[in-house]
DNA sequence: CTATCAACCTACTATGTCAATAGGTAAATA
DNA sequence: TATTTACCTATTGACATAGTAGGTTGATAG
């Protein structure tokens, strides 16, 4: 499953999209039009800063802005920041050494077509397909 | 994720439909021939014949039998009875009280979306697809 | 220079799931 | 009656999820 994180993620960028007015927008606007815990969002956004999906600026008159145009977020390439891979199952997570039984897994054909079908589907998804809803 | 309890279910059927000359096959063997903790397999081989994946019978000679022709297991039908509900977000697993933000929701489009395609995917495979390799 | 606002940081916690293990009981057959 | 096999109950360690709590730093308005 998507987890809290990677929804909650997308629907920060979302929100932050729909309401940009050049002005950094508080993290507290976002927690009160969403609906969800300031507290939890602020790991959230966190972690978004760090993998610079949102620039962040303390003190007054701070808050969250978008780093890229809303066409260039990619909803994989979000979704796997927050959630981790998008692989269904371990042996095709990236990066991994290979399953010893690959060659003769019968059922690894399965998972491999259905991996392809979920990143073909999230890698060619964007934040702006999202907005001119 | 699909999780070992799912993976190991289709692997069972795998196992059992290509050894199958008409007499129950012990765990013993299966867990031998799939490297997999025949304690375990227990566990798993028990939903299966709760659900009726699989018929089994005790003692010498004993051992597990499909209860279905192969392309008669649909693979998402399996994956669901082992694992709970392939869908990507809570608010789209079945008889569940509907998310109250569903109607502004501007999110769910793309979860619907990809549930539709997961299902589409794995309702369309069969225990049988797999042997023709 | 100080109050305030907001991000940022560290730590903790309850709950649940996953992937097993352990040990024993019941059923069927040689 | 001994053996083989399924079946049952209980427990465990590790980890992830979805938060909460409270304090610190940085920027700006007055």
């Amino acid at each position: 499953m998507i987890t809290t994180k990677g929804r909650y993620a997308i629907r920060v960028l979302l929100d932050i999209a729909k309401h940009d007015e050049g002005a950094y927008i508080p993290l507290k606007d976002i927690a009160a039009r969403q609906n969800i815990s300031k507290k939890y969002l602020e790991i959230v956004v966190k972690d978004m800063v760090t993998a610079n999906l949102l620039q962040g600026i303390s003190g007054r008159g701070g808050g969250y802005k978008l780093c890229r145009k809303p066409e260039d977020y990619c909803l994989g390439e979000v979704i796997e920041i927050m959630d981790g891979p998008l692989a269904p199952v371990s042996c095709l997570v990236a990066n991994q050494e290979p399953c010893p039984r690959a060659d003769e897994c019968e059922t690894l054909p399965l998972w491999v077509e259905y991996d392809k079908l979920t990143h073909d589907y999230f890698y060619n998804k964007y934040l702006s397909d999202l907005i001119k809803k």
